[in-house]
DNA sequence: GCCAACGTTGGC
DNA sequence: GCCAACGTTGGC
């Protein structure tokens, strides 16, 4: 995955638009697996459809990945766990790393305000822990010109900075950890009803680090 | 640790 | 612009 935090890739979403961010997610939570109408269903990208105008679908959820076990890349420990996000000052942390362009693009489309699951990936348990909250936009990711960090790009120049980065801020653990073999059922269901995770990235592009999510349908 | 899926690179 | 080779992601 992508860096540090790497941002790993899933996402969940939202709906409506509007506000009801907080909403959502939080009767997500309640119902556990997003059933519910507000809660949401992920949603990919399928931009250019509905409402909005092209290029630019407008979300206001998303799902970022990250790992929360040690591994070791160019001899660099990758790990990034809620725990770690939460154990920083004002936890907080930047999202750096993402080296996808699809990812890159959906970072550059969060609004300060908007509200994330956190995902851990490529470990024991992979699921949705917590909820964080973006707390800067997008502005360029300062490891792309580091030739010592593990996701350095001797493609990009600063003056011409290719890769982004936004802040992110921890908000609360979900009620109860919700495994990807949960997410995934739920997703199988959808895709017969017509229910709202119906599209879900998490399982339709897998290798997504940051994903938009929808309340579908 | 394996390996399928997928994204990127580069020759032509 | 096609596509084979290669690299990475991430579940299992």
């Amino acid at each position: 995955m992508p860096p540090k935090k790497m941002a790993r890739a899933s996402t969940t979403a939202a709906t409506s638009g509007k506000d009801d961010s907080d909403k959502a997610i939080s009767s997500a939570k309640r119902t556990v697996g997003w059933k519910r109408k507000a809660a949401a269903s992920v949603e990919t990208g399928n931009r250019k459809d509905s409402s909005e105008s092209p290029g630019s679908a407008q979300y206001c959820h998303w799902l970022i990945k990250s790992e929360p076990e040690s591994r070791l890349e160019k001899g660099i420990d990758v790990k990034f766990g809620i725990e770690d996000l939460k154990a920083l000052p004002n936890q907080t942390s930047c999202w750096d790393g993402v080296r996808n362009y699809q990812a890159r693009n959906f970072m550059r489309q969060m609004k300060e305000g908007q509200l994330a699951f956190f995902y851990h990936s490529n470990c024991k348990e992979p699921g949705i822990a917590a909820v964080v909250k973006i707390v800067k936009k997008a502005y360029a990711d300062h490891t792309q010109f580091d030739e010592t960090d593990v996701h350095y790009d001797a493609t990009s120049k600063p003056d011409k900075p290719k890769w982004s980065m936004v802040d992110v801020q921890y908000q609360r653990m979900m009620k109860r950890f919700l495994p990807l073999s949960e997410l995934k059922k739920y997703h199988l269901q959808h895709r017969s009803t017509g229910g709202p995770l119906k599209d879900m990235m998490l399982c339709t592009r897998a290798r997504l680090s940051v994903q938009p999510l929808t309340t579908g349908a």
